[in-house]
DNA sequence: CTCTTTTATGAACGATGTTCATTTAATAGG
DNA sequence: CCTATTAAATGAACATCGTTCATAAAAGAG
């Protein structure tokens, strides 16, 4: 066995070296996102703090979609981390839900981030690729599985898309919003709204998700 | 009883007489959405629509988040309409959530544009308290009625999101993405995508959401 | 040293949300 | 009839945005 064929060797390619690459551009708009939110990621923005001009994004991302892409994909590392053995089907599910979650609150505006592409990249893949596993395992048909993990994941992306809106707002904006929803709530033309503004007003978010996921996992655990 | 105080003289106020009002010009935007997509939606374009100059727009709708959220007030009409008799209230739940569902799917890009505003106006509270409303008569308490409607809303949003979002594409990039994810779902890397690739890429998206509905649905059930 | 290739630059284009001083058109009062 | 007042629309402008492209720079290959 002589010199082997691969590339001992990793010389340069030909070429102006690269000022930037991809992986730490998205690294620093998620920053970015965290730092401002995501209305003031602009390509101009991202630029100027990778010390770049904004025409070198468009070599390494074809559109600013393509970029916010890249990030989601990047939101969803260590979503599909091994479970923890010794763990039933309904605490995975669960544990699974709370971990895209956990993933979309980590960066602000993350799930806006989230619902406006649709990535395929192998975090994207490997998190659903899990979901699907434990609910095939849990006794349900493929289609079923892959179904409900639809339905897993569009419950949490829709909570969590009202949690960071409800969360981005000021503390004077959250309290003019409860002052006028109270305005609102004439018991008289909605009653029940009435009796459940302390419940909606409540910022127990992690409640709320534990409730809905709850409900999900006893309706499959009746339907297996 | 001689004439009341009513204002039976509709006298004109001062000033110049009104180019447009704002239902017409909500109207007007939910067809230009329709037309041509939200990402087309502009506040010029919706000033040409109703042939008038861009600033006017400002005086009926302090921002164009406004405007959206006067969109979504308006998509919501008729989701509270009665519920018809002698239905059991998983038939009623089932029914409010298809009708937020159906709401959303009349305009294109409906969810997007619910989901980036956050309405109060009487067609959404009314909404609302109808379907606590039912829960609760369904025997749960208010929080859990209340978070159970959370919960419904959320997933019939996440799922509706991207319902329109697959069905915004055109034949060719749907069957470049159908292919595009066939060939990245290695059955060495993802055994249980692989597996769930014809549901994945089904267009019956209607059996999707009722399977996930009936999921919460039976689980409220069980729950009871 | 010259060719080739990869990358970054810098400037520009059209479009967008928003603001504001000005003008227009109607009523109210004398 | 005339003038003041008021509501609304106009038209122009501002700062930014995503995107494109001809050009320049910087490296290896021959």
């Amino acid at each position: 066995m002589g010199t082997t064929s691969t590339s001992l060797s990793p010389r340069r390619p030909r070429g102006r070296p690269r000022k930037m690459a991809a992986p730490e551009a998205v690294t620093t708009a998620l920053r970015l996102v965290d730092e401002e939110g995501l209305d003031a990621l602009t390509m101009r923005r991202l630029a100027a703090a990778l010390d770049v001009q904004v025409g070198t994004l468009y070599r390494h991302f074809a559109t600013k979609q393509a970029l916010l892409a890249a990030m989601a994909e990047e939101m969803l590392a260590d979503c599909a981390d091994p479970l923890s053995d010794g763990t039933t089907w309904q605490e995975q599910v669960t544990e699974l839900a709370g971990r895209l979650r956990t993933a979309l609150l980590r960066h602000r505006d993350g799930a806006r981030v989230y619902a406006g592409t649709h990535s395929i990249g192998p975090n994207t893949l490997s998190y659903a690729d899990t979901l699907v596993g434990v609910l095939r395992g849990a006794g349900q048909s493929t289609e079923a599985a892959t179904r409900t993990a639809l339905a897993i994941i569009h419950f949490t992306l829709g909570h969590t898309l009202e949690e960071q809106a409800a969360g981005a707002l000021t503390d004077s904006d959250l309290s003019a919003a409860v002052t006028t929803l109270h305005a609102a709530l004439d018991p008289r033309h909605y009653p029940n709204l009435a009796a459940a503004e302390a419940t909606l007003t409540s910022t127990d978010f992690a409640g709320h998700f534990a409730h809905g996921l709850n409900l999900l996992v006893i309706g499959l655990t009746a339907t297996r």
